[in-house]
DNA sequence: AGTTAAGGTCAATGATGTTGGCATAAGGCG
DNA sequence: CGCCTTATGCCAACATCATTGACCTTAACT
């Protein structure tokens, strides 16, 4: 078996799959994220993959080396989709509230790869121009330096840890995912309210939100302390 | 094969492995925390397991219903060590402050093993004490039942969200760890005030804070928020 | 002491990623 | 236009994974 991958641009023979199709490293990562959003992160392996392009598993290994390169690919990817067509209004809490919904949505579309990609800082082009959107925001607001770095790094750190959350809990396979939905009306529903008189009180309230994710409300409350940072006129945490 | 696992607290025989260790749930989960903890959380599978603890893999699906129900007993075994020696003053916004932080660090002593649960519902009973007691300390500061709910959510999942994030970093290999700190001072710091000026102004700053978690100033500012959301008298977000 | 079934073991199943060897056709070159 | 090289797709095989059903041993209760 080859050693190397061959690098794309450098590809020059194009053969045809037994079944017809013609490979290429951007039609790969198109299906694998199809895939991945249409049967979850499980239904992504080189097999399946392989069936879906009409190919043999093993060819993978000719554009990508392993499936952990193919994931990094994807990643690649979704960073690139991520800030496409945002625009500044210059409200700042505003602007940091879609940015931060977009971020986490673009990241959940694709679960598996938002894992993988969420908790590195990668330096490329697209991720420093958001870190200089969001610091521009803030420090146009009026927050001092210190505040602004503070509330930057709070902010994006808790756009990345929900993103990860979010899609951990939806790359789980369809069973676990469904135990643990269950599991708020199965268990918390029914225990008794005279040693958990909270839960049992709010039991209803829990099943219906728990299965939901709490980045809107999080993030709603982490810009409503900023904003009030910034009235105060000072440094608070 | 037994349909059905037999609870810890009924388990009335125990019979030794014929290696000679006589297993139990708690010997199993800190058998596998131990394995995740040197080997990292890829090297945790039924038959390593099984070795380890010198029983037939088949074994363990006697104490648990797949690897699902062992991830599950981890995550709760992490949580109760965070819940073990805390208690509640009755000052709730000092209480889910340090409940925070102490769930945080539990969760990032062993990052391998945060990665592997942070997104799962246990139902065990030590969650399910965790849970009270957060939706207790909300309640009983005043909170209506709705917002105590939908602060409880974003509350939990923050600190299970940035718990994720960091044990994320934490469960890099040495270089990419640096790698990703330098980042700060060998990229970011040198880009061009012209086209980068928010981030050129905040270099330094940015290259002390980030490589830090940035938990601790996201709890403080939802827990004012939420403070002051009491003190309006209302619901907000 | 006798009986029962809990709990450990064996063997088998059908997934998975990955690799070495082989065959075939693409495309450069004469 | 036709030959030759070799890139690239395919096949079969391997090691590993979780999981299950049948078995058997022995602990614990009567």
């Amino acid at each position: 078996m080859a050693k190397e991958v061959v690098p794309e641009e450098a590809r020059r023979r194009r053969r045809p799959t037994r079944q017809g199709t013609v490979l290429s490293e951007r039609l790969i990562v198109e299906t694998a994220l199809r895939m991945v959003r249409e049967h979850g992160s499980a239904g992504l392996s080189a097999r399946r993959l392989g069936a879906a392009l009409g190919a043999d598993p093993s060819t993978l290994y000719r554009y990508f080396d392993g499936m952990d390169g193919l994931t990094r690919a994807i990643g690649e990817e979704l960073i690139g989709r991520a800030l496409a067509g945002w625009v500044a209004t210059g409200e700042w809490r505003a602007d940091l509230r879609s940015l931060g919904l977009r971020i986490h949505g673009a990241y959940l579309a694709h679960p598996q790869a938002a894992l993988l990609t969420a908790s590195r800082v990668t330096g490329r082009p697209r991720e420093i121009a958001a870190d200089e959107a969001i610091l521009g925001s803030l420090r146009g607001a009026g927050f001092a330096d210190a505040d602004a770095v503070r509330i930057y790094h709070a902010y994006i750190d808790q756009c990345l840890a929900f993103a990860a959350l979010d899609a951990g809990a939806l790359a789980l396979t369809e069973k676990a995912r469904e135990a643990d939905e269950e599991m708020w009306e199965s268990t918390y529903a029914r225990l008794p309210a005279d040693a958990y008189p909270n839960i049992a009180a709010t039991a209803g309230l829990l099943a219906e939100r728990m299965p939901h994710s709490a980045y809107p409300v999080a993030l709603d409350m982490l810009l409503e302390s900023a904003e009030r940072q910034l009235a105060a006129g000072g440094a608070v945490g």
